[in-house]
DNA sequence: AATAAAAACAGTAACAATTCCTAATTTCGG
DNA sequence: CCGAAATTAGGAATTGTTACTGTTTTTATT
């Protein structure tokens, strides 16, 4: 017996913004956001649906070591770079890490998190170019 | 020129207790357990020195998707295991998943999460005894 | 459509984890 | 030893999140 979830108004714009962008936003970013276009939403309304579409598998929850928790669209297993300069956070796909952890682990691992601290694509140009002017 | 940071009682104190175990204990937690040696501490105090050892990288901050963050004895580059029945944190050291990242990210990587939700040993033989026992 | 039960809502208070602030103490450099 | 700098205790403040309450919306039943 399958439970089809209703969907509120409020649901769905909040999955719609989520949807719409690959930004990996916090919950008051999404707030900020909903609240142009259904501007009596409440706090505890977008947490509680995100907690619910986190739980039921429709965003995914990322957390890292500092700031406060992010979504995410997609919710297949994946990365994150998070960059040392700006802070962005972005999906990095790095293939063989589920069947290294099987190995490792001796049985399946349904869901990892793995966060990167390097510099994203942008800051990386940004230094290469600063080092390039140091050098002149 | 190398500056080296005045190691007060306090600082000492909160590094002995969290290299005294691999048990990765919350602020809370340690702050409980340095009580018991120096009854006076504050809350405040705790916090600055786990940021201080954690930003000169003498111990690991490990933040999860649930819980306060934990913090390890153990700075190199490792894992975590995550039991999602006990809740447990235990170390998970993966080999080859630097070197993977820094072929998919084309760049060295100096510091990465990885936190897998599985079974710890424990729960593990025990969901395996329970089963068993179902069996019967 | 009328209506009762269930779910979700807004608004706000409460909460937990962490940081910040101030005055007092401790350590350092000379 | 003395003044500057760093660190502390204690507690207030902030941040991110959840819980509560009374109201509205949706669903199920007729």
């Amino acid at each position: 017996m399958i439970y089809i979830r209703y969907l509120t108004k409020q649901n769905r714009a909040i999955l719609d913004i989520i949807e719409s962008t690959c930004d990996h936003m916090t919950a008051e970013e999404i707030y900020r956001e909903v609240r142009k276009v259904m501007p009596r939403i409440s706090v505890g309304t977008v947490y509680r649906n995100l907690n619910a579409l986190s739980d039921e598998g429709s965003i995914r929850r990322i957390s890292l070591p500092c700031g406060p928790d992010r979504y995410d669209r997609n919710v297949m297993p994946h990365g994150h770079l998070v960059c040392e300069m700006c802070g962005s956070v972005s999906d990095l796909f790095v293939e063989q890490v589920q069947s290294i952890i099987r190995e490792t682990l001796g049985t399946e691992c349904f869901s990892y998190e793995l966060n990167v601290s390097a510099l994203c694509e942008k800051c990386r140009r940004l230094a290469t170019h600063d080092a390039e002017r140091v050098l002149l």
